[in-house]
DNA sequence: CTGATTCCAGACTATACAGTCTATAATGAG
DNA sequence: CTCATTATAGACTGTATAGTCTGGAATCAG
């Protein structure tokens, strides 16, 4: 037939996502994409279409990467209490680095125009898939003596959606890990107790 | 002496801080401004500086507005708990026009470019300030007895805030009022246990 | 009236950037 | 070899937008 590519597409896809990550959309121009992708404008054009498809294949990739990475340890780990203990501490121990890029998809959430329905949809359907993975693992978690059943599973895992990006936003603000800390241990508190008062 | 403004400074500003808290800095263009605040190009570069500066000076006027409110809830508010209560059911309820535009900061926060140390700082001391007015309200909670003296009221209290951006992140997605408020009930239980496990 | 100041309207400049187009070289199947 | 395909480099276009500058009108003290 003809020549075949060759780059990877896979590795320039991570290479894009790397760089929306770390600043942003509007933030990163194709200039800076061409050169971290090690390709041309015309083979970006032709292989991921223009730079918003090329955001939105981004996102995907990120959502699925860190998605079944939390769903495999969460499937592996004996704890639920633990896991998410290691979901909340893990945070709280990333690099000033890490914790400035902070979470790709709560950057989109607050960088996109309002209007964006394409967008706001993908980001409305991702943390209903986080949700459903976090309230699969408290479940298991009641099964397991772990929450009590009178408490609200899907509430529980709302909760720790929420204080996740909370604690997501701090920390790109500030790496003060004491304090991350402490806020993981309140929410972990949870496990502790009843909480339908 | 000569001619004096016509315009009321203080209403621009309001209206311009409105302008940015809907649509963020980058889509919020000067034309845009203009027109809502209902002054010139000339008027506003010599009342405000650039966009820049107005935009510094529309973040102050959200954070004393703000803080100063919640401020002065807190104190006149008998109980504590209640007074968390109210922040987190009366930022559920809110419409969803409210949910959508979110909270300023938080937003400047994940829109800003990482080197910007004017924009962190000014966060950082914001976060210290709202950390602060938490503190003071559980410390008096603590001599109330609505919380356990065994708890640490500064983890508490960053919790809150974490809590709060939280929310706000979650909302601005998606206005679902039974969710948000199933997650401030999670969180407002820690009025009830001692969280020191 | 005069002069200093504030206002508006709009022209103008400079810049950044996404996206298209052109020319040209490399690759590999048939 | 031929030809379709993929690649690169870089010119070019169009657009959006921040910021400056000019001209002229309104206001008010003295």
């Amino acid at each position: 037939m003809a020549r075949p590519k060759e780059f990877d597409p896979e590795r320039a896809l991570a290479k894009a996502m790397n760089l929306f990550w770390r600043r942003g959309y509007e933030n990163t121009s194709l200039e800076t994409l061409m050169k971290e992708m090690g390709i041309a404008k015309q083979s970006l054009y032709d292989t991921f279409g223009d730079k918003r498809a090329l955001y939105l294949k981004a996102m995907a990739h990120y959502r699925d990467q860190t998605n079944s990475q939390m769903q495999k340890m969460l499937n592996e780990i004996p704890s639920i209490r633990e896991g998410f203990a290691r979901l909340l501490y893990g945070l709280a121990a990333e690099t000033r680095e890490q914790h400035e890029r902070g979470c790709l998809l709560l950057s989109a959430n607050l960088q996109r125009d309002p209007k964006d329905a394409v967008v706001r949809d993908f980001l409305r359907d991702n943390q209903a898939r986080v949700e459903a993975i976090f309230l699969q693992a408290l479940a298991r978690a009641q099964k397991q003596k772990e929450v009590s059943p009178k408490d609200d599973a899907a509430a529980l895992a709302r909760f720790f959606v929420a204080t996740i990006q909370g604690m997501r936003a701090m920390a790109r603000l500030k790496s003060d890990r004491k304090a991350l800390e402490q806020i993981a241990r309140v929410a972990l508190a949870v496990f502790n107790s009843s909480n339908t008062a």
